[in-house]
RNA sequence: GUGGUUGUAGCUCAGUUGGUUAGAGCGUCGGUCUGUGGAUCCGAAGGUCGCCGGUUCGAGACCGGUCAGCCACCCCA
């Protein structure tokens, strides 16, 4: 026997009832998303690859081993998005919209890494986002995190934690770099494999190594607020004032460094314990310098991305799997002759209603009718049968209060009617 | 990419030191109940034991490989 055909590695296939959880959660979304004036993109998902790796940093892990690369029939270098921001500011550029002042965009899709599949991570995940471009001073920082702590609020998730920092700019940054190398190189040999590794391509890095050979070196090591410009620190300053003024609680944490080459300034995390190992479920900051860098004028721009799957396993583990209220109509016919009459109605219940109407087209006893109307989760039953169709009547069940009444079959407005007199 | 761990029915899992014909619960379907549901009881369907190879008279059990799940590292949402 050929093998099965299985769903790829780190991807999965999603199911009623947990796609309703998606789908809630995604209309949440473009609500609190158009609440804060922000517009949606969709952009391809996949782009020229040079474009990741001059938007993302041609050293950070995601263009190193994470990609999903191809050559497409053109022998073009092809890639499927690993992340957002790049793919959003390439089309903000050519479409000219930084010519038109500031841009507030937002996303909801998938993206791609080539990655060992673990608790949170998976080779296909989902993220939102959004994007604030045009505004240098803190004020645009701080809507891009209201409106994600405002998700998380609104959800009412009690252990999430908003970290923040701030990582410098051209001038500050490659300052606390030498002093980062100044403190750690001394003792290069006594650091762990990984960090040894660090020290040369991304000291920052080095801030949020988990190994224990690194835990003394790494608290005593300088903090970058000793070393920042007096913009940025002016910068940071009024972001937290802000923070403070809409009741949004924030920790510093000087280890939050972010992987991706194109941050500055403002750097943040929402992190919490239900996720296991991978605790982001929301990262972002500013990155000035990325539109520049990708051939575009010197425009500022701060957002984030927020993992879908994450935020849906957060939700599950505040409020656990919700029972699905009863809702909707099963409509049973038994018989061929009562089908034949009801299935019409049954569409014109559809036109009618604000609720699923079920029906099941077997001949089958009224009893596993009903059993599967209990499945459905249906609050009402229509039942049609060889007695009802000569008395010119339907009987309406409320499966909730076990309550029959006739109805009129003439017309399916009658039929509606009652069961909104019923609800 | 590295490490640990697990693959037996749709789901959760038993299966003795290797031994004839593969087990349970839940779920599904039918009956119990010629037309009134979530329960009870009875019955049925459903498996080349992840895949390939090896050891053996004999493998679901042992060995190797491979694929996949889970968890962690690296890193990230």
């Amino acid at each position: 026997m050929p093998s099965k055909i299985t769903a790829p590695r780190g991807t999965q296939d999603i199911f009623p009832p947990v796609t309703r959880a998606w789908l809630a959660l995604e209309t949440v979304i473009h609500d609190l998303a158009r609440r804060f004036g922000y517009g949606e993109i969709r952009t391809p998902m996949f782009e020229a690859t040079e474009l990741f790796v001059r938007g993302v940093g041609e050293t950070t892990d995601i263009v190193e081993k994470e990609m999903y690369t191809f050559l497409d029939k053109g022998e073009r270098s092809m890639t499927l998005r690993p992340e957002w921001t790049a793919p959003v500011m390439r089309a903000a550029l050519e479409h000219n919209l930084f010519s038109h002042g500031p841009q507030r965009l937002y996303y909801v899709g998938p993206i791609f890494r080539y990655e060992r599949p673990q608790k949170g991570r998976y080779r296909q995940s989902h993220q939102f986002g959004v994007e604030c471009t045009g505004f240098a001073g803190p004020e645009a920082d701080l809507e891009v995190i209201a409106l994600a702590w405002e998700l998380v609020r609104a959800h009412g998730i009690t252990d999430a934690e908003l970290n923040i920092n701030s990582i410098g700019d051209d001038v500050c940054r490659p300052k606390y770099r030498d002093a980062l190398l100044e403190h750690f190189r001394p003792h290069v040999h006594e650091l762990s494999a990984d960090s040894q590794r660090r020290l040369d391509r991304n000291p920052l890095r080095l801030l949020d190594s988990k190994d224990e050979r690194d835990r003394p070196f790494i608290e005593t090591a300088p903090s970058f607020e000793s070393v920042l410009c007096d913009a940025c620190r002016e910068h940071f300053d009024a972001l937290k004032a802000y923070l403070g003024e809409c009741n949004i609680p924030f920790v510093v944490n000087p280890q939050i460094v972010r992987g991706l080459d194109y941050y500055t300034r403002t750097v943040f995390e929402i992190t919490s314990s239900a996720l296991g190992a991978q605790s982001t479920v929301c990262g972002g900051g500013r990155y000035d310098g990325l539109v520049k860098s990708l051939g575009g004028p010197d425009v500022p721009a701060v957002g984030f991305a927020l993992g879908i799957e994450r935020f849906l396993m957060m939700i599950e583990a505040v409020h656990g799997e919700r029972a699905l209220p009863r809702s909707g109509v099963q409509a049973i016919a038994l018989g061929s002759q009562a089908r034949a009459a009801l299935v019409p109605v049954a569409v014109e219940l559809r036109r009618l209603l604000d609720a699923p109407v079920f029906m099941d087209y077997e001949d089958r006893k009224l009893l596993a009718h009903l059993k599967i109307a209990d499945r459905n989760h249906a609050r009402f039953a229509l039942v049609l049968g060889s007695d009802e169709l000569a008395g010119g009547h339907i009987v309406v069940r409320d499966l909730e209060t076990r309550e029959d009444r006739r109805v009129p079959l003439g017309r399916a407005a009658d039929v509606a009617a009652a069961l909104g007199e019923a609800r």
